[in-house]
DNA sequence: CATTCGTCATTGAATGTTCAAGCAGTCGTA
DNA sequence: TACGACTGCTTGAACATTCAATGACGAATG
């Protein structure tokens, strides 16, 4: 029996995939240069303050927040680890389960992000959102929620704008 | 005199930033783990392959490869060396230029791409096509173009649609 | 309560990426 | 030709990520 011959993309769909790869690639790389230099800190290690700060009391278990940055529990324990080591986060006990672990922001961590926070910003928005309409950051967003969603583990539950 | 205050992302753009962020995290790794598991090489490395797969004899400068491949001449070099080791790639000094170094798609390597490039397509159009109205597909390709374009550094005379 | 299975988090080794430094060859210019 | 500046590519060390294995605890079951 033969195998099925593969749906190949289209070209409209290979000229998509291929500028996507490209800005993606080009985007982060901007994005994490800028941090790393103005901030000593790669992006993913950016946003993990960004949700420690928007959590009360600034802290969050290592799994709720390893489900919201999309990361591994492994990577987070190995940048968590870091982020201690600089004094920016710290770990505690957690209360109601003996196995779990709070990430903690500390106040040099918060003061770090509110220092660094002006610059991403800036940088986002030129390389993204100064470029775009008004209604393609809508098709963006729309877009990019639909993937993610076909992605997420949990059926979508733990994504940002569903919170 | 005061530090003007940033312009913050409105609330719009916020979510959007969040959504993009999400997504494509989960999308690379997503591709990074079907190719890493089937084909035994991450996504960029694959991507390399294409490249020279498409390219006149197969072959392609250091630097032009890093240039299409947006990634730097030091990466490359890594990664040809570990392809090289594989079998998949074999360097060729460059005739015209001593200096110059050519990647040339070995035999090995066009089958490793040839049986690789099945699985990983499909895996694309479920993660992105499949989701994804036959509009939106423009709108996002149109958006990455003008955003790679924006961070291109050759004005974006590399850019895969200008070939 | 004892067993078993699943979850929380970490670890170390292997792999990939970045950054700055370095060597060799080319180009422009006097 | 001689010089200095620049380009092409590589290297090693520091850093980040993945993967599989592990220990500790919780929850369900008998």
């Amino acid at each position: 029996m033969a195998t099925t011959e593969p749906r190949w993309l289209d070209d409209g769909q290979q000229k998509t995939w291929r500028a996507y790869m490209a800005a993606s690639q080009l985007l982060s790389d901007h994005i994490d240069r800028q941090l790393q230099r103005d901030a000593g800190m790669p992006h993913t290690y950016y946003s993990l303050l960004v949700w420690l700060s928007e959590s009360p009391e600034r802290r969050m278990r290592m799994t709720d927040l390893a489900e919201r940055s999309k990361i591994t529990r492994s990577r987070l324990s190995h940048a968590v680890g870091r982020l201690e080591h600089n004094g920016w986060v710290r770990r505690e006990d957690c209360p109601t389960d003996r196995r779990g672990q709070m990430a903690v922001l500390t106040e040099e961590g918060f003061a770090a992000l509110a220092a660094a926070a002006p610059g991403h910003v800036e940088a986002v928005r030129c390389a993204l959102f100064d470029r775009l309409s008004a209604e393609q950051v809508c098709q963006l967003g729309e877009i990019m929620r639909t993937v993610a969603e076909g992605l997420a583990p949990h059926g979508g539950a733990d994504l940002p704008w569903r919170r």
